[in-house]
DNA sequence: TTGAAAGCGCTAACAG
DNA sequence: CTGTTAGCGCTTTCAA
């Protein structure tokens, strides 16, 4: 490793000097500029950014907590994220945290020793005492927490609503539910839903919903009870599109057609559902803006110490495919 | 943020105690040792990372660099890396390639001055020079270089033959192949794979071949047009699973019955191929043994300075699932 | 068994 | 416009 100090004999200057070259923040005469980055070229010098953090305590690193990568959605959203940093030369770091406090609480204490200067945090079971204690940046996504920690979220319960609503309008006559788990704000928000258009329905009973635990396996497993259970079922509106597919899939399995006899509509919006067959109809988050966003409100965290809170909600939107149809009269 | 002297000042005892202490490995009296543990906790007291990596040169920090996030091949594969890597209290981390050189190398550029301890590189675009003057550890991934850098590898060519062999087992007459992009090593061994078995065969024809580009849109394009121009073609090798999704359901939207009419199969053996409909056949890698094997690599090359190069090749396994089928004799 | 002190490589006052 | 110097927080000789 070439330092600071070698440049600094190379081109006859002063550490000083070199670093005012490297950060261009103060005036160097034209003709030791360039004898400095002479000097660099030839060393092929290349600064210590450890030295620097440890300096600034500021890493220039952000971190993306995520409780599944599995998930397909997750991997769009940290994308987005990656987009975002990069190009501010922040370096982007992706933690997979199995939805387990145990292991969040080990990555955010690791991070916080290395500086990490911010953190984005996706639905986790982090509490709000845990996240009022907070001293690193951080935006929580999928979650909104009554303190003063940024948000940006989805409107889970009115896209349930408009789903559920849409099954209806196709002519669906009975609706049943796959929900996420029930720990999980958004899994609990898009239920509420659900329930706000059918509770009142003469057909509705409460095994109606049945949990798939935003799970493929479990998903199937759940689908294939309810569908046996209840033949009677036309619509079904499924909690997230990992577990509309298996939806879509064990219908199938069963020798329901789809859309035909049972119309499908999920929720996410990710890339999977266009790869289904047939595809999957969905309320389809915008996953990209919602990671810039939240990339964007970090940054402005990290960089202005002004400690505005932002609490962002983005809209989800109705993307018709292949999985619901118009009934017939019959 | 508390520091080693407050500590030291508590205990009452020198910075370099504290330090004997915090990293065990020097003797300490007993209840000096008990004093700087209490101390230690009564300031909630936690060493900063960036200052002992400037001291040692070692940050802890493993990093995977992957060519695209959104292929759910590299999620199933970053799960092993992180397992084992935290496994050793190593921090990972996740870049995105996009297969563009120029990225990949600000990535190495950054994480070097990061003083990242090693790096895993799936199947870039990284060539031998630059390979050569790599200097920090790292693990190649499907790819082997003529240098000293360890890689993990499956037997590509070998499990073509295979999967398009028993195609012709199940008595497909004609097979066609959807490749890869012709720049990445793993997809033109498949592809001479499939060559190798149907090269000398009379009904073949260069335009069996056709490139998907590993990417599903391209893929369904591609299918499109071969089996609009080829409905003679009984079975289809394709060279991954993602366009392999993209395949069965193109053919199934050409009216195409899978796998009565025309039995697929691909490579990879990723979650996917298991929820497409009907499930995908699949000559499957062992993913996250890679994943594992890679890590372990990196780990021993980190901690024993010995250079030791290892190139380890694993074998695929036929996975048989619902998208190929024994003709009827007709 | 412990402490003093010299760095790891860089940046930012403060002088000049 | 440039150099001197004092750290950032930690680890590790070297002495005691």
């Amino acid at each position: 490793m070439t330092t600071i100090r070698e440049v600094a004999t190379l081109a006859e200057v002063s550490t000083a000097t070199v670093s005012r070259v490297l950060n261009n923040n103060s005036n160097v005469k034209a003709d030791t500029k360039k004898r400095v980055e002479d000097a660099i070229e030839r060393l092929n010098y290349h600064p210590n950014d450890v030295a620097r953090t440890l300096y600034k305590g500021q890493s220039k690193i952000i971190a993306l907590f995520v409780p599944d990568i599995m998930n397909p959605y997750y991997p769009e959203l940290a994308r987005a994220v990656e987009d975002v940093t990069n190009d501010q030369n922040y370096t982007f770091v992706l933690c997979n945290t199995d939805g387990d406090n145990q292991k969040e609480q080990a990555y955010r204490k690791a991070l916080k020793q290395k500086k990490v200067d911010g953190i984005i945090i996706v639905s986790s079971t982090i509490t709000e005492e845990e996240a009022s204690a907070l001293t690193t940046p951080t935006v929580l996504l999928d979650r909104k927490i009554t303190s003063n920690i940024s948000s940006v979220t989805v409107n889970n319960r009115e896209g349930a609503r408009e789903a559920v609503t849409f099954l209806k309008s196709l002519g669906c006559a009975k609706v049943a539910h796959i929900s996420g788990p029930q720990q999980d704000t958004n899994a609990r928000s898009r239920r509420d839903g659900y329930l706000d258009v059918v509770k009142n329905e003469k057909w509705f009973q409460q095994d109606y919903i049945v949990s798939g635990d935003y799970n493929f396996e479990a998903a199937q497993q759940a689908t294939k009870d309810l569908l046996t259970r209840h033949p009677e079922i036309e619509g079904l509106f499924v909690g997230n599109d990992l577990m509309g597919v298996a939806a879509l899939k064990t219908a199938q399995d069963l020798g329901i057609r789809v859309p035909e006899q049972l119309s499908i509509i999920a929720f996410d919006g990710i890339t999977l559902g266009k790869t289904a067959i047939p595809s999957l109809t969905t309320m389809a988050q915008p996953i990209y803006d919602i990671g810039v966003c939240a990339a964007n409100i970090l940054l402005e965290q990290i960089n202005e110490k002004a400690t505005k809170t932002y609490h962002k909600e983005f809209s989800v939107e109705l993307i018709e495919r292949d999985s619901t149809k118009k009934r017939e009269r019959t």
